[in-house]
RNA sequence: GCGGCGGUGGCGGAACGGUAGACGCGGGGCCCUCAAAAGGCCUUGUCCGCAAGGGCGUGUGGGUUCGAAUCCCACCCGCCGCACCA
């Protein structure tokens, strides 16, 4: 059989033809009832109109990767998670359901803009260049994709509906502008995206970045603050994102406290989470870019040192700002604000440790029981009061400045005597609810969410459909004038404001509400606003009435296994969910979670560090699928360890793989053959091509192996070689629906070496049986190899068999090796019948030889039996 | 600092509280070959022992248990996220 040889150049591209040609993967939106898969030759990709109805409407399921970002061609982390995707969508289509598994592409931003910068080649371009790329490879791997419903984010009849939505948060009020302070490239007169600032420097031309106060368009996502952490309780994601997510949230209970300035007549709220310790607030803070901190000053002496360091703590970048490190300053206002619960003066300073964006942009200090008010008071010799002990030591009167700050529970004291004396946790209640009644005060929560900054002063990105008018101010595009196209021009550098303020001709528009003169908005949004909602899309992706039937919806949303990286754990994941929420309040969505389970794939590493061109460390996909074929590359990413776990790439690894996918189609490719002349001739295994193969026909699972008697084999290897293949569909049944791909792919190399272990003993119907079941089960991770190893000895189509089923009864066996142990140590292993007692199973362990010498004049204490596993005999 | 995850052979990794190291890589030996490549077979935690067998072994130290890689407590190390959030 020497001429056998794997070669997956030509297997792979074979059955992909067939896989393209019968548009296998493709499921259609109309109520079903015609079977998933279409294939059946004829009627053409069409639903088939006439069905048999009555049959119960099979079970949906939507199994979506995170869309990639198109640039230049896929790497190592696209082919594990489009391989693990892919072994999902195989494993549920196999259950039985109908299967959503589309592809898109996150197609505007940066990278193809920079490029056009460079190079003047049009993103459009180099975009489709890119694209096509893709769908080359994502075809050459193999992967079961809905090609009907392909998109890409920068087609207009996609970003119209971006647009739409976009539109219809600016009714509901959730889309507004505002002015904020924003990072500006002072050398490329540009603003730049977060994601641009390296260090507090400019991505591209390392200029230090400065803020500026711009006008930009925001998202409301903090009104969804508190549903978006409460709504995480009811999905299926991995407990690490979730706390990412509830950190980013950072939800505070507290109270909002307000402190009058008598002499301007000024109240000014604060938030705390520590009403407790009001009564020890001996100063007040305000952040340098609070709008109040110049009139406050203005006319007085401190006006101009204040003004020095607030002009200093602006120019400042977020990290040098950001470290809590170094020394507190700050200067005083020279006013004093009134304690609300006691009445007293306290002076007010600006410091830059307090932040503009949380709470108020103001707080009272407390140095005895915050770290920071602490160290800004012993730095400025401000009063320092304690108003709570530390019940973990003894507190000599007058000692005051020991243990401070303290930042713990404790009594109150130094308070009102009212307080005095409580717990400073019930005491936090009743002072809350005293300056309530005052009206100085109330209960209140606070996030760290901020509003979604959604404008770009970029060209590549989708258009922002408002316009400018003169008399009108903001109006809306009309939606029959959707899409707003993003027009060509022929200079991509920013300028100071976006690309495509130059192209005058499309800014100068007619306002549509009174027929004056208006100018479009010349900025496009943040590409995660693209993302925020695609996964809708897919649904209904043909549909150019509207963004999406909800009909339609229905059908498959929520997403039922999404899978991505990590790294999206709070951007993109986050603003899905809040799309998600907000479109399901204006009526369009009856949902509220877009994502039901989430799976997290780990990174692909090589020799321990993150690939990168830089480092030269770059396996590209390509070059494995070229030399091993797709099938070796995607069973080796999924062998190679958990997957959400990080792995580290291994030439010899894939190597290994390799070997194990030639020896089995070789073996499976011998018995074919070998068995073929066998069953023509008629004789034990004569039905060949009904169903034996694999059990995937209930029942089946006693087929040919079953009958025993099979002239040419051992009865002791047919059962063994039996059993081995129903251990291998119940264990890879079970890793599947855990996600532990690694152990399922090992699962079925264990079941080919016991193939090939007993190759001369056992029948070719029941090694027939093996190898079929062996490739019905690698199917989801090997596809090909899978396909074509079923056909050649089963004459089907894996793909439309159901998952095998293992039968319970040859899971069990009726001897088993008993474990016997004194101590709790291993001391021998004796045969066991499967429905031995107790007491059979004690005196079959203590008769053991080994256990018996350990035995020898001892005293047995107690003996724990294990029925199908050990006894234990404690001796003393 | 806060939060999350992890630490098992030479390596990647397996192990419902019950035989630690499945599967693969790497190593060693052998077969095939004129030779090599490819392939096949055997072997491979460590120490003692000819062997039978035994001792030791899952980051460290305790604990619970007949029995702990697994559960509990304390600690060490590594990775990731957030971080002057009042």
């Amino acid at each position: 059989m020497s001429e056998h040889r794997y070669d997956p150049l030509e297997i792979e591209p074979r059955w992909q033809a067939v896989w393209a040609a019968e548009r296998t993967w493709e499921v259609s939106n109309d109520p079903p009832g015609a079977p998933a898969n279409s294939h059946t030759s004829g009627e053409g990709p069409g639903s088939g109109g006439a069905d048999a109805g009555g049959a119960p409407a099979p079970p949906s399921s939507y199994v979506l990767e995170m869309l990639p970002y198109p640039s230049g061609e896929p790497h190592i982390g696209h082919l594990k998670v489009y391989s693990v995707g892919d072994a999902i969508a195989h494993f549920h289509r196999r259950l039985g359901r109908r299967v959503l598994h589309p592809m898109g592409y996150d197609a505007f931003g940066l990278p193809a803009e920079n490029h056009a910068i460079k190079t003047g080649v049009n993103p459009r371009e180099s975009t489709a260049a890119s694209i096509a790329s893709f769908q080359r490879q994502f075809r050459s791997w193999g992967i079961s994709i809905d090609w009907s419903r392909e998109l890409s984010t920068h087609e207009p009849r996609y970003y119209r509906w971006t647009q739409w939505i976009f539109l219809e948060l600016l009714r509901a009020g959730l889309a507004y502008r505002k002015e904020a302070a924003v990072k500006w490239c002072p050398n490329d007169q540009t603003v730049l995206a977060n994601e641009q600032v390296v260090d507090g420097h400019c991505e591209r031309c390392g200029a230090e970045v400065e803020i500026r106060q711009l006008e930009q368009w925001f998202l409301r996502i903090t009104d969804y603050a508190e549903r978006l952490l409460g709504d995480l309780d009811g999905i299926e994601w991995p407990e690490n994102v979730k706390t990412m997510q509830r950190n980013w949230i950072g939800r505070s209970e507290g109270a909002e406290v307000t402190f009058r300035c008598a002499e301007l007549g000024v109240d000014y709220p604060v938030f705390t989470t520590r009403p407790d310790t009001l009564f020890g607030a001996t100063f007040f803070v305000m952040a340098p870019e609070h709008s109040d901190v110049p009139r406050l000053v203005e006319g007085t002496e401190r006006e101009r040192a204040v003004r020095e360091y607030v002009n200093h703590a602006l120019t400042e970048s977020n990290e040098e700002r950001g470290d809590a490190e170094r020394p507190k300053t700050g200067v005083a206002l020279g006013r004093t604000v009134t304690n609300p619960v006691n009445g007293e003066e306290i002076p007010m300073y600006v410091a830059d440790y307090v932040l503009m964006e949380y709470g108020t942009g103001a707080i009272m200090a407390v140095p005895a029981h915050d770290e920071r008010d602490y160290a800004f008071a012993r730095a400025h010799g401000l009063p320092i009061r304690r108003v709570i002990e530390d019940p973990s030591t003894t507190p000599p009167e007058g000692a005051d400045e020991e243990g401070l700050p303290y930042t713990g529970d404790g009594p109150l004291v130094n308070s009102d005597p009212r307080f005095d004396g409580q717990g400073n946790r019930e005491a936090l209640a009743e002072i809350v609810s005293w300056l309530d009644s005052e009206g100085k005060g109330h209960a209140s929560v606070n996030y760290r969410l901020r509003d979604w900054l959604v404008s770009r002063q970029r060209y590549w990105g989708c258009p922002i459909p408002v316009l400018y008018c003169e008399e009108c101010g903001i109006v809306p595009v009309p939606e029959e004038q959707l899409p707003v196209e993003l027009p060509d021009i022929e200079d991509y550098a920013p300028r100071g404001r976006s690309p495509l303020a130059a192209a005058e001709e499309w800014v100068a528009a007619e306002c549509p509400a009174c027929g004056g003169p208006a100018r479009r908005e010349t900025d496009t949004m943040d590409t995660f606003v693209d993302s925020s909602w695609y996964f809708l899309r897919y649904c209904d992706a043909a549909n150019d009435e509207a963004a999406w039937d909800p009909a339609v919806l229905r059908r498959w949303m929520p997403v039922d296994q999404y899978i991505g990286g990590v790294e999206h754990a709070i951007l993109h994941l986050m603003y899905a969910r809040f799309f998600t929420k907000a479109l399901a309040d204006l009526g369009h969505l009856d949902f509220q979670e877009p994502f039901q389970a989430l799976f997290t794939q780990g990174m692909v590493t090589k020799d321990g560090a993150k690939m990168s061109k830089s480092r030269g460390n770059v396996v590209p996909p390509s070059a494995i699928v070229e030399r091993y074929g797709a099938d070796t590359a995607r069973a080796y990413i999924l062998f190679i360890g958990p997957p959400d776990q990080d792995v580290d790439w291994s030439d010899e690894g894939v190597e290994g793989v390799y070997r194990f996918l030639s020896r089995f189609w070789r073996l499976a490719a011998e018995v074919a053959e070998r068995g073929r002349g066998k069953d023509t001739s008629g004789g034990a295994s004569g039905r060949a091509g009904d169903g034996a193969p694999a059990g995937d026909a209930p029942g089946s699972a006693d087929g040919p192996a079953g009958n025993g008697a099979s002239a040419e084999g051992d009865g002791d290897a047919e059962e063994e070689l039996l059993r081995k293949a129903h251990w291998a569909i119940d264990k890879v049944s079970t890793d599947l629906r855990r996600f532990a791909f690694n152990t399922a792919i090992a699962a079925v190399m264990e079941l080919f070496n016991e193939c090939s272990r007993l190759r001369e003993q056992a029948s070719i119907s029941a090694q027939r049986f093996a190898l079929s079941t062996a490739a019905s089960l690698l199917f989801p991770f090997a596809p090909h190899v899978s396909a074509d190893v079923y056909d050649r000895l089963a004459g089907e189509r894996v793909w439309e068999q159901p998952w095998p089923r293992a039968d319970p009864a040859l899971l069990e066996r009726e001897v088993y090796e008993l474990v016997c142990q004194v101590n709790g140590k291993l001391r021998d292993r004796v045969q066991a019948p499967a429905d031995a007692t107790p007491e059979q199973l004690k005196e079959l362990c203590r008769a053991a030889p080994n256990v018996r010498a350990h035995l020898d004049g001892k005293e047995i204490v107690k003996e724990i039996v294990v029925p199908g596993k050990l006894v234990n005999v404690v001796v003393r």
